[in-house]
DNA sequence: CACATGTTGTAGACCGATCTACAAGAGGGC
DNA sequence: GCCCTCTTGTAGATCGGTCTACAACATGTG
């Protein structure tokens, strides 16, 4: 259990009282500051045992650390934010800091006000992942203070940076779909594919190292993205709408895994399996290994990356001042989601014939 | 976007001198404040939209409110704890109330840390869900801060509760499972069924109703529960070596839905499907509603006490103070992992039969 | 008209830490 | 023995808000 009922009302002052000593001193101690003595700290601590002393946050904050780290994250039902946050609290878990979490809440604005309100918090250092905030808007943040951003491949940005990489990790599925025999492979994004902040961000990677992979394959012509919004829901739907056309493509690439769970669902809704239409997907959530999903994709580290994110934010607070970017390499998993093509008959197949 | 890059140095005074008030007239207009004339009130907000002004939460936790709200939460990998925050998230976007979340630390004692980073921070109010600390503690720490626990059945406590009603739930798969023939029912459960700070869990709560169920339906001696810790793989593995005896069950009823997958996803794995073995779990996250999985399972609209919970708090800091404790009423969710028991051939069966 | 009442704004203490500047004492070197 | 440096501890300013007490002024009342 812990220590003791918190009391919330003892203060550093009551503690200096109890110890003999000045508050300067309890304040060095509890800084692990320079200039204390052994029989001093020892002292000292003792009476912050006593009395079950915990320091203010927001007193520290009006001059010094707060010992705080901030997380500003889209969204919290996509189980792969989760995982970076599991892996920022891992590294954080022997550090001084403690980790929060701010959810940019749906209604309002992408990120910016969950962002500003760690900022108002004075956390000592803020990790972003809303993929859609303005990077200009992040480097004047980053002035104030040290901030990483997760998913953007932005270099030249005074922020630090994580992310995956997203064009090696397309190629791996584009390799494998192509690699089984598809050729009509159909990309779901959520990218409109226009310039613009949206630039960088890790769906636009993925969209354009489709586009190249098909290219490459001298298949061109053939070149198809869906657009979808995020979620299984929508991702099912359009899906749905596609797989009912005449000459449905035989794979599909999600840019994300909780659309591919969106496909699968659409597949089997069409009285389809993977063995009609292949389903990749991007990101390796945890269900995706679940037999009864079983879903090819692409395992982004996230884990890593967020502890990554850590890493280079408590180094930046010790005093880096060099911009760091870091790059996690992707790992293509293959699952039965992925299957060769079958031929289809008639029509189809003929209108196919014709097309090539 | 967001107003303007945050600069962060500009202070109240700063706001004061532009508009030529005084320092307590402009707190009193971004408190909003009794006795500012609409005069005032223009000329400060003026000033603080063109120096970009945001107020330092520090400072305002020195004397006043944070306008934060705490939420403590066990784990993230367990998509039902997002919808709780989600719910929280909904119930405070318009108020001026800002969520920050503390994640448990797994390394750490349960609960305990992330509740008192969330306290010494000064929250205005704090949701927890840890359920395993101590309810002695919790109704200290309620006596210096508003608290709300979602998911302890305690009714004496000084803080507000909202649970669900884990033992109609347990009920109502217990019902459905006897109603579908089975008598050989195994409960999968983290609980060790000891009593203690435990007592008052959920786990516990729908084991007691899981062993109600099998007494009144005169099964009382094939009662039978198996331990598992949370998570998927765990499940996987203690549901693999129950498969494996030759009288396995007809159904398991997970007290979660991610032991839940585990025993699915160990069904899969004994080459078996759910004709042979059913499966039910509790929570209805997402991904149960898939079709690879369809896991029958009871809805605790973890939303709706997430919701709950925040709107119970907001209460609270307006100066409620009798308790409350809200129960919410959970519905059975019927899909295809739970079916009628097929009759097994040889000695399973006619052990079975000898021992009715 | 004198006086209570209500409204609007201000001055200044206060919250609980950190930080800077400095004093006192202990050793060390010549 | 004297000066210099290093260590240890303290006093007091400071951070940026809120809160209390009160002043100034307008308005209503007998």
């Amino acid at each position: 259990m812990a220590s003791r009922p918190p009391t919330g009302s003892v203060t550093i002052e009551d503690v200096a009282r109890e110890a003999g000593v000045s508050r300067a001193a309890v304040s060095k101690v509890i800084r692990n500051a320079y200039g204390v003595s052994p029989a001093m700290k020892a002292r000292v601590t003792e009476a912050i045992e006593k009395l079950g002393y915990r320091p203010s946050v927001s007193a520290r904050g009006m001059r010094g650390a707060t010992f705080t780290v901030g997380f500003e994250i889209p969204e919290l039902s996509n189980p792969f934010f989760p995982k970076l946050l599991e892996g920022a609290t891992a590294a954080l878990s022997d550090s001084p800091y403690q980790l929060i979490i701010a959810p940019a809440d749906p209604a309002h604005a992408e990120g910016y006000r969950a962002i500003q309100a760690l900022v108002d918090r004075k956390v000592d250092g803020v990790i972003a992942v809303s993929p859609m905030v303005d990077p200009a808007w992040l480097d004047a943040l980053a002035a104030t203070v040290p901030v990483v951003m997760i998913g953007r491949h932005d270099r030249l940005s005074a922020y630090d940076t994580v992310v995956s990489d997203d064009a090696a990790g397309a190629h791996l599925v584009m390799r494998h779909l192509l690699d089984l025999g598809h050729r009509d492979i159909v990309h779901l994004t959520p990218e409109s594919g226009l310039a613009g902040v949206g630039s960088g961000v890790p769906q636009a990677i993925r969209l354009a190292a489709y586009r190249e992979a098909m290219q490459e394959a001298g298949l061109g012509d053939r070149i198809r993205t869906v657009r979808a919004p995020n979620g299984e829901p929508e991702a099912r739907r359009v899906a749905l709408q596609l797989l009912a056309e005449p000459d449905r493509p035989t794979a599909v690439f999600a840019s994300h895994d909780e659309p591919a769970l969106g496909v699968l669902h659409a597949v089997a809704d069409a009285g389809l399996t993977p063995a009609e239409v292949s389903v990749a997907g991007y990101d390796d959530i945890q269900i995706a290994a679940h037999p009864g999903i079983s879903l090819t994709t692409v395992d982004q580290h996230g884990e890593a990356m967020g502890r990554l994110a850590a890493e280079l934010l408590l180094e930046r607070i010790a005093g880096r001042s060099e911009t760091r970017h870091e790059v996690v390499r992707p790992d293509l998993v293959v699952r039965t989601s992925t299957r060769p093509p079958r031929p289809r008959g008639g029509a189809a197949r003929l209108r196919a014939v014709g097309r090539t």
